[in-house]
DNA sequence: CTCTCGATGAACT
DNA sequence: GTTCATCGAGAGC
C-alpha cells in the first residue's frame, strides 16, 4: 500500500514502458514554481516503445533532441513541437532503450490559480491540462527541464512524481495513440481513465495536406 | 543549403 | 469540418 504523498521509487520506472504507462494513471505530478506549487493527477498517457516503434521520436535513432529518451529512467524527456508547444514524457527502463510515456492529460488538484495565469484560454477546469501541450503549459515545463529527475528526495525539486491513488489495471482503458500516423497508429498504446473529463477526445491522425 | 512536416491547440465555418 | 500559428529535426541535394 502506497502513501499517496510519497515519491515513487526509481524502480517504478525501471520496467518496460508498457507496464509503466497504465500504472501512471492516478499518480500525482508535483511542479514547484517560483510563485507556488501545482499538483496534477494524471488521467491520460501514451507509451513510446523503443527505436523499433515507428511512432516514436527515437525511430530514426539518437539525436540531440531525443537524447533524454536514452537516459536513465525516472527523468523527463521534454520536446518542442509545431513551432510553439512543449510536451512532457517520463523515461522508462532499461537505460539505453529509448522509451517514454507522454503525459497527455491531467486533473489539476492544487494550484489552479497559478495554472490559470499560464492557461488563460481554458474555459473550464477540465481544459486546464487536457492535451499534452496544455499540460506542459499548465505546469510551465519547457526545454530547460528536459532530463529532470522526478524521483528525487527533495520536496522542493522542480518536478516530482508521487504515488497518488493508482488506478487498478482492469479499470484502465486502452486504445490507439492520438495523432500518430502510419504503422505507429496500429499499437493501442494510449491509456486513460474512462469517463474522466480531463481526457482529451480522440482525434485521428491528420494525413498530410495537399499543397498548391 | 533548402524543403517538408510533425506525439498540437485555438479559432473559425 | 477547416485554417493558421510558428520552428527545428531530419532528409535530400
Amino acid at each position: 500500500m502506497y502513501l499517496t504523498d510519497q515519491p515513487l521509487p526509481r524502480t517504478f520506472f525501471d520496467r518496460p514502458v508498457l507496464e509503466v504507462a497504465p500504472d501512471l494513471l492516478g499518480r500525482t505530478l508535483v511542479r514547484n514554481l517560483p510563485d507556488g506549487r501545482v499538483t496534477v493527477r494524471l488521467t491520460e498517457v501514451e507509451a513510446y516503445n523503443g527505436e523499433a516503434d515507428p511512432g516514436s521520436h527515437a525511430y530514426r535513432g539518437r539525436t540531440r533532441r531525443n537524447a533524454s529518451m536514452y537516459g536513465p529512467p525516472g527523468h523527463t524527456y521534454v520536446y518542442f513541437t509545431y513551432g510553439m508547444w512543449h510536451c512532457v514524457n517520463l523515461v522508462c527502463g532499461p537505460e539505453g532503450f529509448a522509451s517514454g510515456v507522454l503525459l497527455r492529460a491531467g486533473e489539476i488538484l492544487t494550484g489552479a490559480e497559478l495554472v490559470r495565469l499560464r492557461r488563460p484560454t481554458a474555459r473550464n477546469d477540465a481544459e486546464l491540462a487536457r492535451g499534452p501541450a496544455r499540460l506542459a503549459t499548465a505546469l510551465d515545463v519547457d526545454r530547460p527541464l528536459d532530463g529532470t529527475d522526478v524521483c528525487g528526495p527533495d520536496p522542493g525539486a522542480p518536478l516530482r512524481l508521487l504515488a497518488g491513488t493508482p488506478v487498478p489495471r482492469a479499470s484502465v482503458e486502452q486504445g490507439p495513440r492520438t495523432g500518430v500516423g502510419g504503422e505507429g497508429a496500429l499499437q493501442p498504446w494510449r491509456f486513460w481513465i474512462p469517463g474522466d473529463p480531463s481526457v482529451s477526445p480522440y482525434r485521428a491522425h491528420q494525413g498530410r495536406r495537399r499543397r498548391s
